[in-house]
DNA sequence: AGGTCCTGTCGCCGTTCGCTGACAGGCACC
DNA sequence: GGTGCCTGTCAGCGAACGGCGACAGGACCT
């Protein structure tokens, strides 16, 4: 399942966590935090510590991947007109199939 | 890249953000935080708003994505020995074989 | 009828947040 | 040397957090 916000995490944690039979109760005690920021996170609370919601996943054996596109959102950028967003190329050799490690390893062997 | 805890994230995020050779006061304008907000999130800081990183991650082009696990985790159902895990039966029709994304299609079928 | 379980909601309280403004140090460049 | 950019850190402040205890209402069972 795709996460793009807060409301999103709190839908699949209130899914997973009937489709475990779990009561918010069981649940939250489970991950140690009170029913009542449960009850709120399931709505989408985006305002809810990271680590506690990332904690309640793992109570649901949910698990989270990252992947990073190549292109960035458009829309995203458009939302800040004003940031300083420098059309900087890559750098060279920076192919497709070049990974983030990869760039990482190349990073570190140059001072920034 | 799997991500579970803040740790996870803020590593990610700060990554990522070098990879796009964005400063964090150009991400942080970005996406409509405090710079400091981000230095702290990149080094892990597990009380930030979900709401803010999710929108980070976006404005990173990072894609997240939620697998359940058929099977709960034996750790973390050991680490609440006193959970009330009630074996309650939901509504008719719900088999242990039913997938989350049976789940999520039948709940849009009905609405909340 | 009663009882039990569950979810949604409320008020209170100490803690922490995110923001703003600022400072310090490192690095690259001229 | 200077300048500019970057990152890490600090202090203060209003807003909100998360936890606790509690209440209300619905569903289900006896």
């Amino acid at each position: 399942m795709r996460i793009d916000d807060a409301a999103d995490l709190g839908s699949l944690i209130r899914k997973r966590r009937q489709a475990l039979r779990l009561s918010q109760g069981a649940l939250a005690a489970q991950v140690g935090v009170s029913r009542q920021w449960l009850v709120e996170v399931e709505r989408g609370k985006p305002r809810a510590e990271i680590g506690l919601v990332l904690r309640t996943l793992q109570a649901l054996g949910v698990r989270l991947e990252a992947a990073a596109r190549r292109r960035m959102p458009a829309g995203v950028l458009r939302r800040a007109p004003s940031a300083e967003v420098a059309p900087m190329p890559y750098a060279p050799g920076f192919s497709a199939h070049f990974g983030l490690d990869d760039l990482l390893d190349r990073a570190r062997g140059k001072p920034r």
